[in-house]
DNA sequence: TAATAGTCTATTTAATTAGTAGATTTAAAA
DNA sequence: TTTTAAATCTACTAATTAAATAGACTATTA
């Protein structure tokens, strides 16, 4: 399951990509509308905007806004960013892999195939996931 | 990620297959054998035998063995039972459906979509994975 | 220079996951 | 019938992670 700064990373950023172009909007704003606690939200902001998907200005009339396009921002990048790996298992992560504790021949176990395909399935679906194509679902 | 209980069940399981049809396997091999902590294993094992998945035998002589044939129990139903939910979204899951707090006009949701195409590949995908399908592999 | 809005550091609270302890029940074998 | 081995059940405790909050600091612009 995603966590919940997760799907507020997501809502958020719908939200800026219905802005885009438009200017900053401010994290109040943010909040309100998409129901998000706002300090947790400046947080979230702020890692967006670490990874170079959000830009912010500061001062009055600052605030935030999407500096990729919504069609390069897809829904793993935002996953990967806060929750982290997408695989089921550490050993079958591509950005995040770990060896299994016990796991003495990781390339003749019989658990990681089925593992190897529900992650991969999972990226070709999800990267296809941008925020233009969430918005354009949004609309009718 | 599943959690260490998940993969515990799985491995527990898998070691279980292998002693198909060859009597009680005591808790206390199963723990050694596969690292897990005993009183965890108990718990673990209890859960899969009310779900009919293991049988057990009490007393002198006794243990826990596989109750369904390896061909018949898959990935999904023990995740199910472990870790809950399938999917990554709670308004996405077929068994642990809840909808999500804010959302006004879930059929209009440009969310839902790549979620329920995650959820259907990865219960394609691991619904085929038996424990037979992971025995198999394990041999090669 | 006052007001606005993001940034940073630190803490607190809540929830979930993982692991432990010990008494009880059952069944087989001596 | 008693002993012993094994599962079962109830109740904790510890550790980790997720979620939310507080407040001081910094930059910008009108």
């Amino acid at each position: 399951m995603l966590s919940k700064k997760c799907k507020y990373a997501i809502h958020a950023l719908v939200y800026l990509g219905e802005r885009y172009q438009q200017g900053p909007v401010h994290i109040q704003e943010i909040a309100e509308k998409q129901h998000i606690p706002k300090k947790f939200l400046e947080a979230i902001l702020l890692e967006l905007r670490n990874a170079k998907i959000l830009h912010s200005k500061k001062g009055k009339g600052g605030g935030y806004y999407l500096y990729k396009k919504p069609a390069e921002v897809n829904l793993i990048e935002i996953i990967r960013l806060m929750d982290g790996a997408i695989a089921m298992l550490p050993c079958v992560s591509l950005n995040y892999y770990e060896a299994c504790e016990e796991c003495r021949d990781e390339k003749n176990c019989g658990i990681r195939d089925a593992f190897m395909g529900v992650r991969d399935e999972t990226l070709r679906i999800l990267s296809e996931s941008t925020l233009e194509q969430i918005m354009k679902r949004q609309k009718v």
